[in-house]
DNA sequence: ATGCCTTGGTACCCAAGA
């Protein structure tokens, strides 16, 4: 089973690309962030064997699952605070196997309620993976997480120092999730640094890998077993009008 | 560096992203 997360940065300007990106990757299932609009496009991917369950807000956040099996919905916001009306959770089902995609918040500027408002769904977050692993429930979550887990998921951590994405409060949270018991994907099989699924669109941050590492998959200890491969596919980076994400792939033995 | 781009919404600038 081939498992995807992507933001997009805007559905509206990015159907093409992942059109292209469906049509040559073939992934069972697609999760994608920021879609930018209330409504998310279907019929285009129908065309392309895809059912989709999409959870839209108007001009910001928004977050949709793709996937060529059946999708039964099991969430569409995350538990704990219920004044929260951003979009930037779904938790489905698909074949027996929970997958749960995430657009967590950047948090930025710094201190701010924002990023008061992050540190908050993050503890959200783990209470509700918690819950999850206690009731013996194997999942796969992934999306943009807005954290780099470490100096060597960036290329110059001094800049990225205060920032809301590398700030000691952030790393620990995504630190207490990999405490919980869950696997970061790529890490597994990639100890080393310099791989990025972000490049800023300014100062010519894709041309010379000024990147940073914040698009993630966490499995789940029965599924981290199960794991054949992770990667990024850094190529739609170099494409033209790109997101400033790349996809990144998890193929399980499911 | 407050900046540099990109996007959407509302106007032709602003917020937000990271």
């Amino acid at each position: 089973m081939k498992i995807v997360t992507w933001n997009v940065n805007s559905i509206g300007m990015r159907l093409e690309h992942v059109l292209r990106f469906l049509r040559e990757e073939s992934p069972d299932i697609l999760m994608m962030q920021e879609l930018k609009t209330l409504t998310c496009p279907t019929t285009e991917f129908e065309a392309l064997g895809y059912s989709s369950h999409a959870l839209g807000q108007k001009a910001y956040n928004g977050v949709a699952i793709l996937s060529k099996a059946p999708i039964i919905l099991m969430q569409d916001r995350l538990s704990g605070e219920d004044a929260d009306e951003q979009a930037r959770y779904l938790e489905a089902e698909i074949k027996g196997l929970r997958i749960i995609n995430i657009y967590a918040p950047n948090g930025n500027p710094l201190p701010s309620e924002k990023f008061d408002y992050k540190l908050r769904w993050l503890a959200r977050l783990q209470m509700r993976l918690q819950h999850l692993i206690q009731g013996g429930v194997p999942f796969v979550i992934g999306g943009d997480f807005n954290i780099i887990p470490e100096a060597k998921d960036c290329h110059d951590p001094k800049t990225w120092m205060d920032d809301a994405l590398y700030r000691i409060e952030s790393r620990q949270k995504f630190r207490a999730l990999l405490n919980l018991g869950l696997t970061d994907a790529f890490r597994i099989q990639n100890s080393n640094g310099g791989h990025y699924s972000f490049w800023d669109y300014q100062a010519g941050a894709w041309p010379r890998n000024h990147g940073i590492r914040i698009d993630h998959f966490l499995l789940s200890p029965l599924i981290a077993d199960r794991m054949r491969s992770c990667r990024i596919e850094a190529a739609p980076r170099g494409w033209e009008k790109p997101s400033d994400h790349v996809p990144v792939i998890v193929e399980l033995d499911f």
